[in-house]
RNA sequence: GGCUCAGUAGCUCAGCGGUAGAGCAGGGGACUCAUAAGCCCUUGGUCGCGUGUUCAAAUCACGCCUGAGCCA
């Protein structure tokens, strides 16, 4: 039997700009599921990808001077370079250029029109390009600026266009909200959209007649279809083997349907009503969850261009390494909350946690294990009423539930907690005196009992600092060279550490960072 | 304007009916294996404001203030 699947996805990011920070907020967070659940011998499948579509790629690309196309290669390939920068272990990336995408979209398009639910009307009304959305006119700040991109005036449209039939799917999409409240994520996105639903769908705009750059309309050459129409429908084009032809058919037959869309709570709207009536509408099986997590600030104030105040995540990860940067932002924000980033909590934390509580606890063990014996791991026999292994024993499962709601910051307390346990028992045991004592047997179950929570800890954190936790492993002295070779059975059950097993040098793993003076 | 969420120690947040908590930062101490780390102790809060319900309210209700968000 083939193990079972589990299916996250990122929303495909806009081309129109260089890779931000909240972006790559969306897509540490996936990659931590993602890690945790191959971790537990799930098949996994993450993806992400860039949406290229649209009108405001066509300006984009027409003020820059270049084609379109050679466009979103070079901003999709910026996406590409800060996902390895940070580590991201994505297994299919998505591009909505892509043929392969636009024969799913066209068989999708299809099944839709088959049943009806797109008819052509018009469309009156104000238009936000930098959002792709119509805006109400009581919406606009005084000139008819757009709320959200204050320095972009919205255009009058008048258009013939197809629309796709939401109203429709009303009733199913309440009885879909009533008996499967887990759908939307967290409490109150979800919310939020019930009493957007509440207030009676509309039915919207699914084509344009003045954009060229998109996937011509299946049944009209005169339009090209709505972007966000076509961005929806990468997660099928994704759950396709890259070997196999692009069908529906073949996207259902392994990767669908898809576990967790982690989704911004800008684009909530579009995943947790639009996405399942389309899905409805072509007689496919829904998403089992909608996760919108909240967005990021930095020393309270909201990010943006035109605040002059963007935290470049190639800067921020160049600077501090990628398990730096995944740390904080994975274990100091609550998923599903906005979070604030400031510099100086960054570095307070990393060196508390994993300079200080975590790092320096591996080389403090590792030191007097070679002062005071061979240099090998003890081959002790310990206890089953061990202190740490108990603990251990209690906080595995506490870890597993937090990975599985999506908490990794409760993830990281919990295991982070073993360390400081650790520690603790350390002082309280001092194998420094029992050595100068002569008692080597204690100290040698001292010794083991820490490198093996060492150890356990750098398994279990695996997910959130992947290279930090392969470090520690090698210099355990395991011959490791992928951190996802681990498996939580057994790998996440206390004492797998072999005895007379040889570690590397002591060093320490994470360098502490200084604080620049405040001066 | 309607609705949602939040407002608790310097910072980030937990508690959500029964004598105010954690982590980080700050202060002090003993120790020495260590990345001056870790360990122990500690300073610090009329729990946004007001009224009410209750023997008892950070916790429930109502009103107000502030911030964030949703209203195609």
């Amino acid at each position: 039997m083939p193990d079972p699947t589990f299916v996250i996805t990122t929303p495909i990011y806009y081309v129109n700009a260089a890779p931000h920070i909240g972006s790559a907020y969306t897509t540490m967070i996936a990659d931590a599921i993602a890690r945790y659940q191959r971790l537990r011998g799930k098949d996994v499948l993450m993806v992400t990808g860039t949406d290229e579509h649209g009108q405001k790629i066509q300006r984009t690309a027409e003020e820059r001077g270049v084609p379109p196309q050679q466009h979103c290669d070079e901003f999709s390939a910026e996406f590409v370079k800060l996902w390895q920068l940070l580590n991201i272990r994505y297994d299919r990336f998505i591009r909505t250029t892509d043929p392969r995408h636009k024969a799913i979209v066209q068989e999708f398009f299809q099944r839709v029109w088959e049943q009806g639910d797109i008819f052509i009307g018009r469309q009156q009304g104000w238009y936000c390009v930098s959002c792709e959305e119509f805006k109400d006119e009581a919406e606009l700040l005084e000139g008819g600026f757009c709320p959200l991109h204050p320095n972009k005036k919205a255009e009058w449209k008048d258009e013939e266009n197809y629309f796709f039939r939401l109203s429709r799917y009303q009733q199913q999409l309440e009885t879909l909200y009533a008996n499967h409240p887990e759908f939307i994520q967290p409490e109150s996105r979800r919310n939020e959209v019930l009493s957007f639903v509440k207030q009676g769908l509309r039915d919207f705009s699914i084509s344009r007649p003045s954009v060229s750059w998109g996937i011509p309309f299946p049944t009209d050459p005169q339009q090209t279809l709505y972007v966000w129409f076509d961005a929806l429908i990468n997660y099928l084009s994704a759950a396709v083997d890259p070997a196999a032809e692009p069908t529906l058919a073949n996207a259902l037959r392994r990767y669908w349907p898809a576990d967790v869309h982690l989704v911004g709570k800008d684009i909530v709207r579009f995943h947790a009503i639009y996405w399942p009536a389309m899905l409805m509408s072509a007689r496919l099986p829904l998403p089992k969850q909608v996760f919108g997590h909240g967005f990021l600030t930095k020393d309270g104030m909201k990010m943006g261009k035109s605040l002059g105040n963007t935290l470049d995540p190639f800067e921020l990860t160049r600077q501090y390494g990628p398990d730096a940067v995944r740390y904080y932002f994975l274990t100091q924000i609550e998923v599903g909350k906005d979070g604030d980033f400031s510099e100086s909590r960054f570095i307070d934390i990393l060196n508390a946690d994993l300079a200080n509580d975590l790092g320096n606890l591996l080389n403090r063990t590792l030191n007097m294990l070679k002062k005071y014996g061979d240099y090998r791991i003890p081959a002790v026999r310990i206890p089953e009423a061990h202190p740490l292994k108990l603990l251990a024993q209690t906080l595995t499962p506490l870890v597993a539930a937090a990975y599985e709601q999506l908490d990794p910051s409760l993830a990281a307390q919990k295991t982070l907690s073993l360390a400081q346990a650790s520690n603790k028992y350390l002082d309280e045991q001092a194998p420094w005196s029992l050595h100068k004592q002569g008692k080597s047997e204690q100290v040698a179950e001292i010794l083991y009992a820490v490198l093996e929570s060492v150890r356990w800890v750098a398994v279990l954190l695996s997910p959130i600092v992947p290279d930090l936790s392969l470090k520690i492993l090698q210099q355990l002295g395991f011959q490791l060279s992928d951190i996802t070779q681990l498996r939580w059975d057994p790998d996440a059950t206390w004492g797998q550490l072999p005895p007379a097993q040889e570690p590397q040098p002591p060093t320490p793993i994470f360098q502490k960072i200084l604080k620049p003076s405040p001066s």
